[in-house]
DNA sequence: CACCGTCTGTGCGGTGCCGTACACAATTCC
DNA sequence: GGAATTGTGTACGGCACCGCACAGACGGTG
C-alpha cells in the first residue's frame, strides 16, 4: 500500500534503479503547489528542480505585447528544470503551476552533481534517464510548433484535456476555460466554443472550472495526431517499468 | 589563412578545447549536401551525426494530411543528431537540406563514445557543449512554437530570413518563395506578397530564386522578437571563441 | 437573503490566411 | 528559336479566429 504522497508516484524518480535512487530522499522535499505559482521565470536562477506527483506545470513564454501560449506541459511524467543539467542555468520561459498539486523538490546543485557522476563508481542512469527525457520534452515542443501552425482550436482542445487526463489521477480537471486559453494562446471565447461541441457531442461535461471527462476516446478521435506522436514518443523514450 | 574546406568552420567544432578536438579530425568526413537531401527522417536510425560549414538542414515535421513545418534550423552553430546522444536514437522528424552546402559527418557510434567519456580522463567539454546546444535548440523550438501562434506571416518571413542569413556567408540567399513557405509551413501566395512588401521597403531583392538583403536593420525592426530572443539565447549558451 | 465576483454563453464586424485558379516572366532544354 | 519548366504576381470567395461588448448563471460571502 502506497503513502499518500510519495516521490516515486513521479514517473522519472520511479523509474531509477535502486542503487541511484537510494541517496536521494533525504534531499527531498516536497512541497505544494498553488494555482498560478510561478517555479522560475525568464532570467530567474533554478534553486531547485522539480518531481511533479500530483501538481501539473506549464512551461510559456509571455510575448512582449503579452500574449502568452504554452510551449510544453510537465506533470508526474516529468520534471522542471532541465537547463540546470543542460548547462545554461535559465532560459527564456516561464514555469508556471497550472494545476494545483504536489511536486517533490531538490537542489539544483544536487541534481548537477548526481547527473556528472556518470561515468564514475555508478551506471549513469540518471544522467541516461535524464537524457531520455529531455529528448521527450524536445518531441513535446516540436509538437507544439506543429499544432500551432496546423490544427484547429478544437484539436488543440482535445489534446490539451488528453495530456492533462494522463497527467491527472481521476478523469476530473479543475481548470477555467479562461486558464486553458491562456495555456493555448487563444482567446477564451474560442475555447467556450470548442468546449461547448465537446460537451454537446457528450465527450466532456463541465461547470465552472470542473471538467469530467466522459468519453476519451471520444476525445481522441477529434484530438489532432499530435496527442499521440507525443505520448508514443514518451512510452517509446521513458517506457513504465510498473 | 584557413582552408576552404575545414572543420573548424562549424562553430561547435571549433568551440572544442585542443585536447578533445585533436582525434576528431581522422574520422570526420566531408560531405556535400544538396538541396532536399533528406538525413534522417522519421523512425530512421541516424547512423551519423552533422556539423554543417556552409550548409543549412531544416528540422521538419509533415503532418499525416501533407502539411509541414519547420521546427528547427541548424547551419554552421549546430550539428543535426542531438537524438543520438540523448539516447533516443531517432525522433518523429525529418532532417531535410535547405541550402546546399557542406557538412562535416561523424559516425554516430563515434560521438556516443565521446560524449560518455566525461568524467573520465577528459574534461567533458564534449559534453557540456552539446548539452548546451540542446537547450540552445529547445529555446528554438519553443520560439517556433510561439511564433506559429501568435506572429504574422510578415514577421515570421523576416526572422526566418535573419535567421538563414546569420548561417550564411554572405548576404545573399538562394531559396524560392516556394521553399520559404514550406519551412514557414504557409502559402507560397502568403510569401510573395510578405516579400512583395519587403521589396518595395527596400529591405530585400530578389528574383527567381535569389535573394539578397539589402537592409539588414530593416528586417530586424519587422520581425517579431523570437528572432532575437533565439540569437541571444544561442550567444548566451554558446560564446563564439574567435 | 441579497450581493458580488467569477465563469460561461452569444453576437457582430474585422482580418489574416487559406484554397483555388490563372496570367505572365524568366530560365532551361531541345 | 520555340517549347517546356519553373518561379512570381494577382484576384476572389471562404473561414477560423480575433477583439470587443454585454448578458446570464452559478457560487461563495457578509
Amino acid at each position: 500500500m502506497s503513502a499518500l504522497h510519495a516521490p516515486r508516484q513521479n514517473h522519472l524518480l520511479a523509474a531509477l534503479p535502486a542503487a541511484e535512487y537510494e541517496h536521494l530522499p533525504p534531499h527531498l522535499e516536497l512541497v505544494q503547489m498553488r494555482l498560478g505559482d510561478v517555479l522560475y521565470e525568464h532570467g530567474g536562477e533554478l534553486r531547485y528542480v522539480y518531481f511533479p506527483t500530483s501538481a501539473i506545470v506549464s512551461l510559456h513564454y509571455v510575448t512582449k505585447s503579452g500574449a502568452s501560449a504554452e510551449i510544453a506541459g510537465v506533470g508526474n511524467e516529468g520534471m522542471i528544470g532541465v537547463a540546470v543539467f543542460t548547462g545554461g542555468e535559465t532560459t527564456p520561459n516561464l514555469a508556471v503551476v497550472q494545476c494545483a498539486g504536489y511536486a517533490y523538490r531538490l537542489k539544483s546543485q544536487l541534481l548537477m552533481q548526481e547527473f556528472n557522476r556518470a561515468g564514475g563508481r555508478r551506471s549513469g542512469a540518471l544522467q541516461h534517464l535524464l537524457l531520455r527525457y529531455t529528448q521527450a520534452l524536445m518531441t513535446q515542443m516540436s509538437q507544439t510548433a506543429i499544432c500551432n501552425r496546423h490544427h484547429s482550436l478544437e484539436q488543440q482542445l482535445c489534446r490539451y484535456l488528453l495530456q492533462s487526463l494522463d497527467r491527472s489521477a481521476s478523469n476530473e480537471l479543475t481548470m477555467t476555460q479562461e486558464l486553458i486559453a491562456g495555456m493555448l494562446g487563444v482567446r477564451r471565447e474560442g475555447v467556450t466554443e470548442a468546449a461547448g461541441k465537446l460537451q454537446h457531442a457528450g465527450s466532456i461535461s463541465y461547470s465552472r472550472g470542473h471538467i469530467t471527462v466522459l468519453d476519451r476516446s471520444g476525445l481522441e478521435t477529434q484530438a489532432c495526431e499530435c496527442y499521440q506522436v507525443v505520448k508514443t514518443e514518451f512510452d517509446r523514450l521513458l517506457p513504465r517499468c510498473d
